[in-house]
RNA sequence: GCACCCGUAGCUUAAUGGAUAGAGCACUUGGCUACGGACCAAGGGGUUGGGGGUUCGACUCCCUCCGGGUGCGCCA
């Protein structure tokens, strides 16, 4: 919503050349120039004038209506002085009428998305620098799905290929294999593969028979990849991370749609068979304008496809169902091979999906890294995370059971890993600190979920129904009152910037900023005990609408707001 | 070597090319007979990696150098 159309409309009346879409409302930088401003520098050219000439003019010709008080040219800049009852009035009884929609634009509708994000290798156990995919797809998920959009979340399983052929050899060996003991497995895997060129070898040969669908071999690919996968999405469901269909690799091996794409790369004379007997792709024939990076294997010498192959194939299945919108969200190290898949599969005139890239997730000590142990699993950093917050709960949470203590704590810990990583640009390394991660202090997940409980608490000991329509006698005109409902009105546009951007990080800045706001209004503004009964009432509606939008903001991030804390 | 991303206070970070570069942590000082102190108020701390350029105006765009991340023919 914007509350400041009747400025916008007034502007528009009386110099009808003017494209609403120049006029962009901000806060001014010092609160006594007045509540809102506009910038004149995009009216300088349809006006063809000078943006102070333009502020001094408009703030002498145009009527703007009771909403504004005092308008204030400075400079290039136009001030307003409003009538805040009237402002935060229009700004609450919005959020109070669309409640958990609001802050959709619903410029989603009608409009389907096929998006396949986390598709994590099943190997080891989740550390933080993987998720961060899956909180990424997750949140971009739930905010297309908030913009009107009809959302189909793909999870890729990658089961088979050459690491999924050494843990099957290691799988043998073992008694029963668990969940746990993989990540140790897959290590020795790989270690033994480097020492033992026999042990590799065995491992191709592992990958020829499950391609050439011995079912035994299949079976047991099968089994190790299963009892993965099925670790993996535990922890990934204690984050939040839903997903609608699961995708396995090994059902593109021998797609027939492959032979089209070879047809179409011989036709452009991209393919040939190199010195080594394998067969690859010369992406130069293609475009591709660099020698690095210029080649591109599809089949080994013994036959048996690379992952490349299998995903044209995957890419094309995707794109078959027709979606409006085809979106994966990809680590930054997938640049290069999402940017020649896209030219294979466009020689054949098919369309590659959107891709939203993050970089990876650093410790303070330098990057993750499983030999050394330098790695933290996220299943480690919840356990630590809920361990430290029912410490909190049980101290201030005395009347709930010990159950309910646990599941507040564990939305505080799905609250900090996730506002940790989301509330970073994607483009941008993460520094994990663990210690600041278990903090719960500043900017950080939990204290918007305080902020949250103490509104929480106010609106309970009120006990009154609350009228989702203000009053007219609505007496909310103090500093801290407009600041707080000022930056309510902004979320619609903050969601609509990280829609167009594919970039969640907004939503968690904007939770941050309103969470701040009223707190500083919470300090300066009683509301159980104000002045008058109609004061008490605006004050409550103020506090239910900023609930309301955190709620909503939150939940686009995944995160829980619990009641109490 | 080539390509892409990043570099802002001691640390972690924000700013559709526009007003005095905004926060949190840490540090200093103050605030609980409380609508919940996982909090608030105030203070110190910046040549936005260096150097050129474009512009009325640059953290933002261009060039270059330095530093970090990522990738570059039988890993997925």
């Amino acid at each position: 919503m914007n509350p400041y159309t009747p400025i916008t409309e007034s502007l528009c009346k009386h110099y009808p050349e003017i494209d609403p879409a120049d006029l962009v409302y901000s806060k001014p930088p010092s609160a006594d120039l007045g509540d809102v401003a506009l910038a004149m520098f995009p009216l300088a050219r349809t006006l063809k004038s000078a943006p102070p000439k333009i502020a001094a003019e408009v703030a002498e010709k145009v009527d703007f209506g009771p909403l504004v008080q005092e308008v204030t040219p400075t400079g290039p800049y136009l001030n307003f002085k409003l009538n805040r009852s009237q402002a935060i009035r229009n700004i609450v009884s919005t959020v109070l009428t669309e409640q958990s929609d609001y802050g959709s634009s619903d410029c989603g509708k009608d409009q389907r998305v096929v998006l396949e994000h986390t598709s994590i290798n099943p190997n080891a156990s989740p550390h933080v620098g993987r998720a961060r995919n899956a909180m990424i797809g997750d949140s971009l998920a739930r905010l297309l799905r908030f913009q009107g959009h009809d959302v189909e979340v793909h999870y890729y399983v990658n089961d088979m290929g050459r690491q999924i052929g050494l843990l099957v050899l290691v799988a043998e060996e073992l008694e029963d294999l668990n969940f746990e003991q993989i990540l140790e497995a897959y290590v020795e895997a790989n270690q033994r593969a480097e020492a033992d060129p026999d042990f590799a070898e065995k491992g191709y040969e592992l990958l020829v028979r499950m391609e050439e669908g011995d079912p035994e071999v299949q079976r047991q690919f099968r089994e190790v990849t299963d009892l993965c996968l099925k670790g993996q999405l535990a922890v990934l469901e204690r984050l939040g991370a839903r997903y609608d269909c699961f995708d396995r690799e090994s059902k593109y091996v021998r797609d027939a749609r492959l032979e089209k794409i070879q047809e179409a790369l011989r036709a452009k004379d991209a393919v040939f068979v190199d010195e080594e007997e394998r067969l690859v792709v010369d992406l130069s024939k293609l475009g591709y304008p660099h020698e690095q990076g210029r080649y591109f294997v599809l089949m080994r010498a013994n036959g048996s496809s690379m992952y490349g192959y299998r995903d044209i194939a995957y890419t094309m299945d995707k794109e078959s169902l027709g979606a409006d919108l085809n979106i994966m969200v990809l680590g930054e190290d997938h640049k290069l091979y999402a940017q020649q898949l896209q030219l294979i599969l466009e020689s054949a005139g098919h369309k590659a999906p959107e891709s939203v890239y993050y970089a990876y997730i650093l410790l303070k000590e330098g990057k993750m890294s499983t030999r050394q142990g330098k790695v933290v699993l996220l299943s480690d950093f919840l356990d630590q995370a809920a361990a430290l917050a029912v410490a909190r709960v049980e101290e201030q949470c005395r009347d709930l059971s010990a159950e309910e203590q646990q599941a507040i704590a564990e939305k505080v810990a799905v609250a900090a890993i996730r506002f940790a990583v989301l509330r970073v640009n994607p483009n941008k390394n993460v520094i994990f600190d663990m210690e600041a991660a278990l903090s719960f202090t500043g900017d950080t997940g939990p204290y918007i979920q305080y902020c949250c409980a103490r509104i929480q608490s106010i609106l309970r000991k009120a006990e009154d129904k609350i009228p989702t329509t203000p009053s007219a006698d609505f007496p909310l005109e103090a500093q801290a009152e407009w600041q707080v409902a000022a930056t309510v009105a902004e979320f619609e546009e903050a969601l609509l910037a990280a829609y167009e951007q594919r970039n969640v990080a907004g939503i968690g800045l904007y939770a941050l900023e309103l969470a701040r706001q009223f707190t500083t209004f919470y300090h300066e503004c009683p509301v159980l005990i104000a002045e008058s009964e109609a004061l008490r009432l605006a004050r409550l509606q103020l506090c239910q609408a900023v609930l309301q939008t955190l709620r909503n903001a939150l939940y686009l991030l995944g995160i829980d707001v619990p009641e109490q804390m």
